[in-house]
RNA sequence: GGUGCCAUAGCUCAGUUGGUAGAGCAAAGGACUGAAAAUCCUUGUGUCACUGGUUCGAUUCCCGUUGGCACCA
């Protein structure tokens, strides 16, 4: 233990959405005079903070919050930029805190502030426009497909012997860097996991699956009496945004352009929050470093089981390798 | 009241010329290294309304019952 003289430590509450994570982060925030950064894709833009379940005006009093509406729409933001920009803003608060509190949703953005990701070139926005769907007028989506299948096969064919074959997304990630950089993407992947100058304590919420799917339909609800629809309406002319491909939007976006009625779009907008939720408790769920907390019980009990991790008596947690 | 049509998965429906059934959606499980609130993969849940008959065997054919729809009174 005293070869781990270094006690920096990241708290980091995860947890799938809807769950009650702004809640004990704020109040284990409090109780640890540390500022709460965010952990969130979509908080981090500015205009849509409705429907992505950003912090209140008044949260936002209570405690000093980073990665909240900080990045406009427009801009391209990823989880790369994240570790960067949130590595950066640890390393500046860790002069005077001992222990920061991190709390969000977006699961790679949480791997990669804990590990990091391959360090990979920025893709010109000129190669990206390139590659993506429609590559011209009146191109399929399977016609996009086949022909992202064929760069994968001909530019990185070890690549190819692993990615997942029919998701679009994996495939068009590669040839863009393929492209960019002019060697396979395959050889940038190294997934060597690089080791943080403080420790992480991981903790997450889980609630019963009904219980969950109950908050997250009331909370679409009043979503929509807090004015989703106008912020939706706001930005619609920017649908086409890599930030606005987020649930809350693009089923209103459907609404707009006459796909369904409102009341539809709301029921669609739960189902995806719900689907969203689900991927998110898949992915928390391998995660071994994770210690669980029940989400009903109350803020004490996990404050005390918290405070225990942060003390360091836990039964495996003391990973610090410094 | 009469006649006709319908009743199959959580929903919408297909189907079995008689050998206990399958699609879409919902749902569940999974993957995941720069769009990750994204993107993708896998899985089929059933007294085939109820009662009786014919039959080796009925979800399927027949009688009746109940419920729904339509038309006629």
């Amino acid at each position: 233990m005293e070869a781990c003289s270094n006690r920096k430590t990241l708290v980091l509450i995860l947890g799938p959405t809807g769950v009650g994570k702004t809640e004990l982060a704020l109040r284990i925030a409090e109780r640890y005079a540390s500022p709460v950064i965010s952990c969130d894709s979509r908080q981090v833009f500015r205009s849509i903070p409705i429907g992505t379940a950003a912090p209140t005006a008044g949260e936002l009093a209570r405690v000093k919050h980073y990665f909240i509406g900080t990045r406009d729409p427009e801009e391209d933001y990823n989880a790369g930029q994240y570790e960067r920009d949130a590595l950066a803003l640890m390393e500046q608060l860790f002069a005077d805190h001992e222990v920061l509190v991190m709390t969000g949703g977006s699961m790679l953005y949480a791997d990669a502030v804990c590990h990091g990701l391959d360090d990979v070139p920025a893709v010109p926005r000129e190669v990206r426009a390139q590659v993506a769907y429609p590559r011209q007028e009146g191109e399929s989506r399977e016609e996009w497909l086949a022909w992202l299948q064929n760069e994968v096969q001909r530019l990185d064919p070890d690549y190819w012997e692993e990615v997942d074959r029919s998701n679009p997304a994996r495939l068009a990630h590669c040839v863009e860097l393929c492209m960019a950089t002019g060697r396979p993407y395959s050889l940038l992947r190294t997934h060597a996991h690089k080791e943080r100058p403080f420790r992480i304590v991981k903790v997450a919420l889980e609630r019963p699956r009904e219980e969950l799917y109950d908050r997250i339909n009331r909370r679409v609800e009043q979503m929509i009496a807090d004015g989703l629809v106008d912020e939706a309406r706001a930005v619609y002319p920017m649908r086409r945004l890599t930030s606005l491909q987020t649930v809350g939007y693009r089923e209103l976006f459907d609404y707009f352009d006459g796909r369904y009625d409102l009341p539809r779009a709301i029921e669609m907008i739960q189902q995806n929050t719900r689907h969203y939720a689900k991927r998110q408790m898949t992915w928390f769920r391998r995660d071994k470093e994770i210690h669980w907390l029940n989400a009903t019980d109350d803020y004490e009990k996990n404050a005390t089981v918290i405070d225990a991790l942060l003390r360091g008596d836990s039964l495996q947690e003391d990973r610090c390798q410094f």
